[in-house]
Formats: C-alpha cells, structure tokens, sequence
RNA sequence: GCCGCCGUAGCUCAAUUGGCAGAGCAGCUGUUUUGUAAACAGCAGGUUACGGGUUCGAUUCCUGUCGGCGGCUCCA
C-alpha cells in the first residue's frame, strides 16, 4: 500500500525538493521508485493537459504539474479564471494530441538557451524556477511537439502512450505554495494504464461518496450542523452521541487502567494563563477574542488544555516518587479555523481531544513515549484502525514559528525517533509540522477519499516546563524539571467519529452501534413476547429497541438494514411459543437461538468489543 | 481567507428558450395483523438560503450576503 497522500506533496523533506522541479516522484520518499511507470504515466499525462491547454489559451503561463497519488495536476495562469465547464473541451484536445502520437523528447540545454526558449513563450513562472532551482549550466527539459516544459522526467515515449485518463475539477492553487504569491488555477485528472483501470477508479470516487461521513451522519442521524448555531460547531444527535459515550469510556476506562489520572478542567482560563504558555503569541490567529469585562478581567475559550493540566500538577510540590505522573482528559477546545479549511467532523471549531499530559523525569521519557505509541496502537487496534503510518513531524528553519533551543530539538526529535525505532517501526518526515513547543509522532490516516489526516499525537515538550518553571524533588532533594509529552492517543472524538463512520461505513461493531438489536414481532399478538426479549436484552446492558409500529415485518426487516442495526431479532409465534428467537444479522444470514442463548452471545461480543 | 462549483418541501430530485413550483420517500389520519429488504387510501407540506437589481413577469438573468462541497493555505 502507497504512503502518499493526494494533493499533500511537498510537505516533507524529500518531496519538498523534487515537487518544486516538476519531478515525476512526488511520493513521500522511499516508497516508490522514479522509475515507477504509473508516476511516469501520470506525469506525462500532465505535461499532455499543458500541451493541450497551451494550445487552446494562448496566452496561459503554467506553473508545475506533478504526478500525485491517484492522477496527476498542472497550475496555469490563464489571466481570468476557467471553470469546471471549460474541462471538457480541454480533455477532448489532450484527446487528439495522444492520437497524433507526438514523441516525449528529452534535452539537455545550456542555462542560457533555456531562460532564451522560455522567455520566448513568456513563461516567467518557468524562468523563476530556473533562476531558484536548477544549479548549473545545464537545464533538462521535454518537448512534446511545440510544448516545452522544464523537466526531469522520465517520460513515457509518445502522447499515444497516455489512454486512460480524465479532468476532474478545477481548484485555486497559490504559486509554489505561498498565499502570498498569486494564485493559479490547478487542473486535477487522473490517469490509468488502461482504461478497465480507469472506470475503476471513477467507480471508487463514487463509492467513496456513499461512505461519505457527512452523508452518512445525515441518513443515521448521527450529527448534525445549523447555521444558526454556526459552522464547524456540530451538534451530536443522539445515536451519534451514543457512539461517542461508548468510545470516551472505552478510552477512559483503558487510560485508567494504565495509569493515567483522569481530570475535569473548565473550557476556559484568564488570558494571561496563555500568554504564558506562549499561545496568545504564536497561536493566536487560532484563539477566539477574547471576553472582557468592566473590571478588566480577560477571559479566552481554551484552544488547547496543557495549562489547566499543567496548574494541575503544580497543586502540590511533586516528587521523583510522583513521576511519571499521566493527567488526562477529554478536554474541550475551541479553536477558530479559517472559514474555507472547515470539513465535516474533520475540521471544526470546537472539539473534545482525547488529551493527556504526562509529566516525567528525563530519564523516564523514552518509555513514556513508548508507552504513548502503545496506547494508540492499541486503541487502533480495538477501533478498527488498520490502515495508519507514522509522521515524526519536526521543525523547518524558520525560526519565528518555534520556542526553545536548538539542542533541547534535537534532544526530543531523536528521543521521539529512537523510540520508533526500537519498537521496530518505520516513518516519513514531516518537515515544518512539528508543534511550536516540540516535534511530535503524527498518526496519519485516510478517509473514505483517501485524503489524510492526523488522528493521534504524541508530542515531545521542554518548553511549557521551562515557561511554567515546573518542578519537581530529586532523589538527592534538588529541585528538578520535569519533561512533558502531550498526546491525544484517539485523537479528537469528532475525527475519530468521522473516521469510523467511514470506516465501517455506518455499520459500526455491535459494541459501539446506537442500537444494538431491534426487535420484529410479527403482528401485535407477539407484543408481549417482544417486550420479554427486549427486557431481557435490557438486563443485560445491550441498546435494544421494539419496533411494535403496525406494519409489516418486510418493511421493519428493510428498515432496520437501512439503518446498519447488527441484529434483528424476529419474534412471531412459533418463536414466542419456544422462547426463542429468529436472529437475521447484517450479513443476512438466519439463525435461530433461545433467547438465553441469544442474549449472552451479544453480551459477549459487546464485552469483548468484537468487531 | 483565496479559487471553482453548488443552494427548490424533513430527505432524494423535477420544472422547455424567463410564463400559475411538481414527484417519490418521510410526516399526519384512516384501513390492513402480516413469516424475513417498501400494504392501501386520503391529507398536509414552499417567501425556490437571504437581500437588492433587470423584466409586464425571475426557481431561471445580474449583484451582494450567508451556508455547503472540492481544492489552496492551515491543521486534532
């Protein structure tokens, strides 16, 4: 399974570098060769769009075209914006230039002739490039009949070469990724080796959309978000919140049980709380105004809860005895994300983070940190989180965005590195991603799209220590600092929720389904009967509900499939003659049990969180 | 915030080139008592997101705002 993300290159180290000089390998490192013919294809596939596109608006500059997972785009400046409606007249050229079967010929310039060749196009974007990126007197390029670009390659051999392929949107791009360059429109297609492999694809983006979290949440009830209320602000339905309770006290539960302390803190705090912390001034364009009052008292809604942990732990003068000590809780935060970057349960303005603070020695640090990963892949595992890889997300050099010394970095990176490694793991660098506290392990997921997201952290940190001047007794009664590692192992429930929702695409495990199984009686005389097996679900803690309305059996059976519900139990006479019932699950398969029989088999699958 | 697209009943969608806003499902009221994925009939449901403009006439054209989707930037 490929590492790289659609659309996310240029967010590490090794792509950062070959994004900008229109390199066929925008994957995130060692995964894939630059050999690799699909990348090849597709890259080609984006100088073909650009041919095209040159062609039909004369005028257009383009910008890079990389190959990304899945397709494959190109930014142009056209002078005013096209829409998605232009895309077909654009594909059907792209159409005809592969069928003129125009040979992909790489060439080898001196600097000058190149700036000369580009500058005769009026392709400033390309002339920049050359001026910032390519070293030396030698400028490699491609030529696909009159269509010159600045390239590495390789190149599949002809513009026949490409067969299946497709536009798929149009989107605002900024220039080499800067909101303070100009902005350029990006053309997204993919391309495929056949065209089997192509409507495969499209079949996929399709499925994907029924699995949609934001769909589904909808059809189930599950969450909801209104206007008046606001955006980004989603409201948990009932279901959707049963689903949530579930999770929060298997976390809970797990995190007490290895020796975490868990805590209730109020969702804000005095301004002042995160001038200290370093929030107020490196996190700000994140933090709600604040609330003022006539007494000058400044309140903020809390865009993170380390300082209401940290005044935790500083109720008391703590001792080496104390530490490692793991304060934790499912804390509220509110942070105000740009109106265009909100996305279902994905990105919202106010979430609960599965948090905690561990506060240790430093020689404690590499097993806490340890431990962390444990907890996470552990919850990964009951979850059903089977697809993740792991980002060591580290600082870039530009200095302003992060607090703390150099070494004090590099003492956390390599503690964070070293206890991946000795667990055995493989990661990618996450170059710019870190915290401004510390460098943190990401665990990176997909959607149902395959986008990527972060869902849990583990974060390495010096600095709140040094700014709060935590403390601690030393065995020879010295006064020591502690070090902190933040981490949300389940990360926020919203993402979570989201992730799961696609990830079973509804039909969530018994354990953590609203409704665990409906009851049918087939006509009223089994009512009584129903009322029995749903009594003695009751018993036995499991979410049970009676569908007594008066229709018919077929229409309950359809609904209670619509709605994902594991089991249905079908009581009609003969059932509630034996005290049995007829169990229809998910999968449609018919059995039939006691009901004493019944009711320890789902207590047992809900107590083991089978799923 | 920026670029593109979109916004019609609770949901899914119709409505010729601008000419009386419609259907299915859901809801409500009746009838139906049923053996494994939709019983039947009736009723009700709308300031076409919101505001301005063009027009004899706007769901349709223009424009502003709000919201959603896909990207960019940013991120749990």
């Amino acid at each position: 399974m490929g590492r790289s993300a659609a659309g996310r290159v240029g967010r590490t180290e090794l792509s950062q570098t070959v994004h900008i000089l229109d390199d066929p390998m925008p994957e995130y490192g060692e995964h894939e060769s630059a050999g690799d013919p699909l990348q090849t294809l597709r890259h080609s596939a984006a100088h073909l769009l650009a041919a095209a596109v040159t062609e039909l608006y004369p005028g257009a500059a383009y910008g890079i075209g990389p190959a990304v997972q899945d397709g494959f785009y190109y930014d142009f400046d056209f002078g005013k914006p096209i829409s998605e409606s232009d895309l077909p007249a654009i594909e059907s050229r792209m159409r005809r230039l592969a069928q003129a079967d125009i040979p992909f010929v790489h060439e080898v310039l001196p600097r000058a002739t190149a700036i000369e060749e580009f500058r005769k196009r009026g392709q400033d974007y390309k002339l920049e490039l050359i001026a910032d990126k390519v070293e030396g007197d030698e400028v490699s390029v491609y030529r696909t009949g009159e269509f010159l670009d600045l390239c590495r390659g390789p190149h599949v051999r002809s513009t026949k070469d490409i067969k299946a392929f497709k536009l798929l949107r149009v989107a605002g791009a900024y220039w080499r990724g800067d909101e303070k360059k100009p902005q350029l429109t990006r053309i997204y297609g993919t391309a495929w080796p056949t065209q089997r492999e192509l409507d495969d694809y499209l079949k996929f983006l399709e499925e994907a959309e029924l699995r949609d979290h934001k769909k589904l949440g909808k059809d189930l009830k599950l969450f909801t978000v209104d206007d008046r209320v606001g955006p980004g602000l989603p409201l948990w339905l009932p279901d959707g919140a049963t689903v949530r309770r579930e999770l929060e006290r298997f976390i809970v539960d797990e995190e007490l049980a290895r020796g975490y302390l868990h805590v209730r803190t109020p969702d804000v705090a005095r301004l002042d709380l995160y001038r200290q912390s370093g929030h107020a001034q490196l996190y700000s364009e994140f933090m709600y105004p604040p609330m003022t009052f006539e007494d000058g008292e400044e309140l903020e809604l809390r865009p993170v809860n380390c300082p209401h942990h940290i005044v935790i732990y500083q109720t008391e003068l703590r001792s080496y005895r104390d530490l490692p000590m793991r304060i934790a809780e499912i804390g509220n935060n509110w942070r105000y994300e740009r109106s265009g970057t909100l996305a279902g349960l994905n990105r919202v303005r106010a979430f609960a983070l599965n948090d905690a603070h561990i506060f240790c020695t430093p020689g404690q640090l590499m097993d806490e940190v340890k431990g962390a990963i444990e907890l996470a892949l552990y919850f990964s595992k009951v979850l059903g989180i089977d697809e993740f890889w792991y980002r060591l997300s580290v600082r870039d050099d530009v200095k302003e965005k992060w607090l703390g010394a150099e070494e004090q970095w590099e003492e956390a990176q390599a503690a964070l590195a070293d206890a991946l490694e000795s667990m055995g793991q493989t990661y990618e660098r996450g170059l710019g991603e870190a915290a401004f506290y510390g460098p943190k392990i990401d665990f990176q997921v997909r959607d149902a799209h395959r986008r990527e997201f972060t869902n849990s952290t583990v974060q390495v940190d010096f600095q709140l220590p040094q700014r709060f001047e935590l403390e601690y007794v030393a065995e020879d009664g010295s006064r020591q600092r502690p070090v902190m590692v933040h981490r949300g192992a389940a990360g926020s429930m919203e993402r979570l929720f989201s992730y799961l929702i696609e990830r079973y695409a509804g039909a969530f495990p018994a354990w953590l389904h609203p409704t665990q199984v409906v009851v049918i009686p087939i006509t009223d005389a089994q009512h009584e009967y129903a009322g029995k097996v749903a009594a003695s679900l009751r018993a036995s803690r499991l979410r049970v509900e009676v569908d007594d309305r008066p229709e018919k059996m077929q229409r309950k059976i359809r609904e209670a499939h619509a709605r994902k519900v594991p089991y249905m139990a079908i009581v009609g006479q003969r059932e509630a003659e034996a005290q049995h019932v007829n169990i229809r699950d998910r999968a449609n398969r018919e059995v039939d049990h006691s009901l004493e029989a019944f009711v320890s088999m789902v207590a047992a699958e809900v107590a083991e969180r089978r799923r």
